[in-house]
Parts: structure tokens; C-alpha cells; sequence
DNA sequence: TTGAGATCATCTCAGGTGAGACTTTCTCGG
DNA sequence: CCGAGAAAGTCTCACCTGAGATGATCTCAA
């Protein structure tokens, strides 16, 4: 994978090889617990209270929102977590997490955290702090753009 | 998708969007060739010489073996690239890219790049070359794994 | 030379994914 | 208050994807 770092397009590659290798090893660290990382995406969204509704949540994610419904299906058939009507609005579910969530999600955490971790010994904690950096900005331009898209 | 730096996990969500980002702007800006990225990465490697034969091709793009054959197939038909024989190893194929096929390519690349650069603007120079450094290294050590492995 | 096992490409099939239709409910201007 | 249009969630269907089976060919040791 030698490329060269002029060509912007490089980077697109280097972002999905790199997605591509992250996924793969936290997924088969946490496959005894029998979560994957987007159920563990789900819960940890639904713990920090980032959001409330299906909707919000696969926005947070960059999940669909069919998929979103089977996986909160599964989550829910699990025991993890739970919909509950809101009062306020009748088409929306809140959706909370289980006691029995929370213990799968910090196990399952711990596995992913850990597999992570791993790979990103090749990097410094530096070097850590940088990619989070440049990707965080990267990616942030996308809220930035359907919010001025809104504003219109 | 405010993380906190110290957070493994958090990386991987971030590399998952910037990847997700990536793509579909530039799938979007190419469409009138209808070439998509995927397309493009096969092209560009058959061309660069970077693999001869499909399976090599899935490797070095992280494409699964069943993909690339569809792919392949696809390119094929439309004269973008063919499929020749190799005189030593009557199992394997050499790909070849056509000339057709590197002009749709360069047609496709300048509309990736574009869309790249466009997104790139939220980085200077040097973080971009930051990034694309911190993502080699992050990517490279699953080839260095696999050749571990195979001295084994 | 031959037979066992590896390798390349292909095919098949089961499972995952997302766009769009649909239902229920909400919002809001008239 | 009412009707039009938007929104949340669900469902359907067509497409995409990858793991494993298959067939042809190669490799290599006996």
C-alpha cells in the first residue's frame, strides 16, 4: 500500500483499509459476547443519551434506518434495551438501555477497547491524540454542511 | 460526534465516518461516468502494475475474491479492461487495462480527486500529509501480521 | 512419474443493506 | 377545526457481499 501523499485519493483508501482492519479485529475480540460493533454503537449512543429517538440515532451512527430497526429488534428480543412509547409524541420510541445492557456493553467495551488498542500501538499517544484530531475535523463538515443545508 | 481523545473505540467510529464521507461524495461526483470508487481502485492498480492476477488485485484493495470477479466481469464487458491468459499458469489471469479503459479512468479520477480535495480543504498541507503518514502506519502492520505469519 | 495438497478463479447460496412505499401521528397555515 | 404535508417507525424488495464448494491447474516430495 505504498502511495503517494499528494494524491488526495490515497487517503480514501487509507480510510477504508484502516476502517476496514479496525472492524475486523474488534469484532472478533468481542465475538464471544455475541455483540457486534454496531450493536455496541447502539447502546453506547443510547447510554450517553446522545439520542433519544431511532431516527437521531442511526444519524449519529451512519446507520440506515432499516437496519437501525433490526437492530434495535435484536437488541430489544435480547433484553439490552427497551422502547418505550413517549408521551409527548406517539410515533417516536424512546429507546433505553437495560441494567443487563449496560453489563454486556462495558464487557463487550472492554474487548473492543482492548482490540483497538492493539492496533494503535504502532502510534504514540502523540500521534493518538493527532489522528483523532484530523479525522474529528474531517468528519465534522458533514453535520456542518446539512445544517446550513437546513438553514436555507 | 464529539469523542474524547483518550478513547479507543472512539477512533474506530471516526475512521468508519471519514471512510463512509469519503465514498459517498465521491461516488456522487463520479456518477455521470458510472464508474465507482471500487471500480476506479481496480482500474488503477491493473494500471499501475500493482497486481497481476485477481487474487493479488483483492488483496492489495481489500476486496473480497467473489467481489472482484463480479467486478471484474463488469469492467470487462465494458471494454474497460480484459482478461488474458497467462502462458505459465493456465489457473490465474493477467488483467490488462485498455485504452478506453484509462481514459474512463483518468475521466473518473479527476472527479475523485475534486471531490477529495473538496473535502480535504478542511486541512492544511501538512496535516494532510499527517494524516495520510498516520493512516499508512496504522494500516501497514496488517500486512507486516500476514507476513509474520507466513515466515512462521 | 505420480499422487496429495495448495492455488486461482468461479459459482452458489445465505445473509446483510438501503431506497422507497406505507401507516400512524404530528404540525401548521388557512 | 381541517386538510396538506412532514416525520417516526416499519416493511418489502432488489441488490450487494462474503464464506464455502467446485473445477482446473500447479507444485513438490516420494
Amino acid at each position: 500500500m505504498e502511495t503517494q501523499p499528494g494524491d488526495p485519493a490515497a487517503l480514501g483508501l487509507l480510510m477504508y483499509r484502516a476502517h476496514q482492519l479496525a472492524r475486523a479485529k474488534a469484532n472478533q475480540a468481542a465475538r464471544p459476547t455475541g455483540i457486534e460493533l454496531q450493536h455496541a454503537g447502539v447502546l453506547t449512543a443510547v447510554r450517553d443519551g446522545k439520542a433519544r429517538s431511532q431516527r437521531e440515532l442511526g444519524e449519529a451512527l451512519g446507520i440506515d434506518k432499516s437496519t437501525l430497526v433490526r437492530i434495535v429488534d435484536d437488541l430489544e428480543r435480547r433484553g439490552l434495551l427497551r422502547r418505550e412509547r413517549t408521551p409527548n409524541d406517539r410515533r417516536a420510541y424512546g429507546i433505553l438501555i437495560t441494567a443487563e445492557g449496560e453489563r454486556s456493553l462495558r464487557e463487550a467495551g472492554e474487548l473492543f477497547r482492548g482490540a483497538m488498542a492493539d492496533l494503535l500501538v504502532v502510534l504514540d499517544a502523540e500521534q493518538r491524540g493527532q489522528l483523532h484530531e484530523l479525522l474529528s475535523r474531517f468528519v465534522a463538515q458533514e453535520r456542518q454542511e446539512r445544517q446550513e443545508r437546513q438553514e436555507r
